[in-house]
DNA sequence: CAGCATCCTGTGCGATACTG
DNA sequence: CAGTATCGCACAGGATGCTG
């Protein structure tokens, strides 16, 4: 039980963690997952509370990190999609586990506009 | 697509973030769960670079969050042993997804002592 | 051995104002 | 509209020394 057979490595989570794990990190990649599509201040909107600063320093992140893409339309005033790349639809994909992990604390109850399903 | 239907809500999450994505949340669970049982000191020497303060930090966060177990020895010179509990065995779980998802980025190469699949 | 107390630095991130 | 620039604070976390 103790050797190589079962160990796990996450070596691979390497710099991710950095990404992901900021307070917003799986808010911003989620949200533009369940619209397709949002603008700079559609995700302002959605995402109460977070600053432009924040925002932008985050979508930066991503789009080097290639979890996203960035559609730019030439145009006064400038209109700026984004969207998931292949890679960050995976990854939203490969977060829940983790949050029905998290679903199953103690008996969960509906606090947000979704539906949960009771344990 | 943009309806509710495939919508992912990460209210679940919440509150677990601040535990599992710091510097060394992830690390910290896993290496008791690769060991089965650890010491603190064993810890120390397992995730090199962690400072005392922060390791015994975090162990106190995972307790309380009731992701670790903590036994106590009563003898001189004290003697500790963490291990997971069931929960914790179930996020070390649920993170696989995650880890394989990280692993797919580009046709990764081993560099630890892990034997990773290549793509 | 298993931590705790203290100090210190880096930085995540909010608030606000400004620009192309 | 889509950001950038600047300021400021809170806190994660490293280093070190001490204690039961």
């Amino acid at each position: 039980m103790k050797d190589q057979s079962n160990a796990i490595c996450l070596c691979p989570l390497d710099g991710i963690i950095d990404t992901i794990g900021k307070k917003w990190g799986l808010l911003i990649i989620n949200e533009i997952g369940n619209h397709g599509k949002l603008r700079y201040n559609e995700l302002m909107s959605e995402l109460a509370g977070i600053s432009p600063s924040t925002l932008a320093s985050m979508l930066k992140d991503f789009e080097r990190e290639k979890l996203i893409e960035k559609e730019v339309f030439k145009q006064i005033p400038p209109r700026v999609e984004y969207s998931l790349s292949t890679r960050g639809r995976e990854l939203r994909e490969a977060i829940i586990p983790l949050i029905k992990w998290a679903t199953k604390k103690g008996n969960y109850t509906v606090h947000c506009s979704c539906t949960l399903v009771k344990k």
